[in-house]
DNA sequence: ACCTGAACACCGTTCAAGT
DNA sequence: ACCTGAACACCGTTCAAGT
């Protein structure tokens, strides 16, 4: 319609064609830089700073261009909207998740430490999470951990559909559990269980059990008792034992 | 600090006090009826049909209050603040979730039964999800289970803190799955992957495991087999094994 | 090619005033 | 006790106009 570049973002979503005509710096007013022309990557880095701090919703047009000094107009001109505007801040910091090594000595323990690592990763970053899932990109935070994965679980001896379903499995599995633990950051007074909270009598005359679930959650410990099960099941009996269940029996 | 009761959300989350003062219908307007005074459940009633027709997004007050007849300000009295207009929604819809009654000859089968019912129930619920979960709620959605998983555990002879891990590690399952799950439907076309897509050269020179990961995902197949992986895990070994398991073999 | 201010069509929320 | 219109302080976005 124009020559506006944001109409981009109907294009397939390539590279950014311009960009290379960075920043041009003439000076410095109290240890700021100041731009005589805007890039499109000053709007992307100070709409990422924007974003660390305070989470998405905090970032507006109007804050941001307040933040770069220029009119809101003119960001409009380098990213399109708002709505591409996330998708580029999304996409740029997905790309910079790095691959992920497997450690130990079975492959169970392996791809068990590839989702402890890629769980890391994914609360490193604690707002690009909800951003990459409230887009629809899911299964771009599955690619961390791709590739390892699909060689251990071959490792492992799974094959073809089994070995996909496995792969997948552990993806979802983490990338699930991150949301929901996330989620329970944010509302840390998980209102008391309104509904009566356990009790010896309503726990099966399990006493330890009423507490344990009357008690907060440690999602790092739970994390790793869910997903050493899920691997053992996986990977068929006996994949964990050699590195000790998370119990002493 | 006046009258107002949506003042109550500053109370503990108890009942609504009023209420009981329904809808006093006069008359028929096409169909519709006519009312002389707005009540609490009629402005819930109302949103509750925007956000289960468009999500919850589309809810504004402006247009909740064009759908009820009213000004924009009657919604205020009655329900305080759009935020906590969700938050009854939310509640209420919660609360309707039944229990759920679980299925099948082993407990690990019956444990399966009931995460796939859980699954269903919020899948069934497709706005509700994304709802709780942005109200840090998350563990809400975890009730329906809780009471038969902890029974079905005990039963496969889990006890104390182990057996919490258990339920607790089937419930986020389901529920990340499942949010997991949503989020794929909202962005159907995932961007094919850009990294390349498996050939059987990255895939360990598998050729059926490349196709698998390259194709589309399965998602209710995929949940069957990782809770199922899952269960075994957690119950011990050969749990699942009486009912057959995903794959023959 | 890049930047601007003015203007549009929305929001949620408050408040003083009505009955 | 319940409802109202006017007003406030925000949004994202478009557009014609500048250089």
């Amino acid at each position: 319609m124009s020559y506006h570049p944001s109409s981009a973002r109907t294009r397939a979503r390539g590279r950014d064609l311009r960009g290379f005509c960075n920043t041009v710096t003439t000076g410095l007013v109290k240890g700021k830089e100041t731009r005589t022309r805007l890039s499109r990557k000053d709007v992307l880095d100070a709409a990422a700073e924007l974003v660390r701090r305070h989470g998405p919703r905090s970032l507006t047009m109007r804050g941001l261009a307040a933040e770069l000094g220029t009119a809101v107009t003119s960001i409009y001109w380098h990213v399109g909207n708002r709505e591409s505007l996330l998708d580029a801040l999304v996409e740029r910091t997905v790309a910079d998740l790095g691959e992920i090594r497997p450690v130990g000595r079975t492959p169970a323990q392996r791809v068990v430490s590839v989702a402890r690592a890629l769980r890391r990763q994914l609360l490193d970053h604690p707002h690009l999470v909800a951003m990459v899932h409230e887009r629809g990109l899911t299964e771009r935070m599955f690619l961390p951990a791709q590739r390892s994965l699909v060689h251990e679980v071959h490792e492992a001896g799974l094959r073809g559909a089994r070995a996909a379903d496995a792969v997948r499995s552990v993806q979802v599995h983490v990338v699930g559990h991150v949301l929901v633990e996330r989620n329970r950051e944010r509302a840390p007074v998980q209102r008391p269980a309104e509904e009566e909270p356990w009790t010896k009598d309503t726990a099966e005359q399990d006493g330890a059990l009423a507490r344990a679930l009357a008690g907060p959650l440690d999602p790092e410990a739970l994390f790793t008792v869910s997903v050493k099960a899920l691997v053992t099941g996986l990977l068929g009996p006996g994949a964990m034992t050699v590195g000790g269940g998370p119990y002493p029996h």
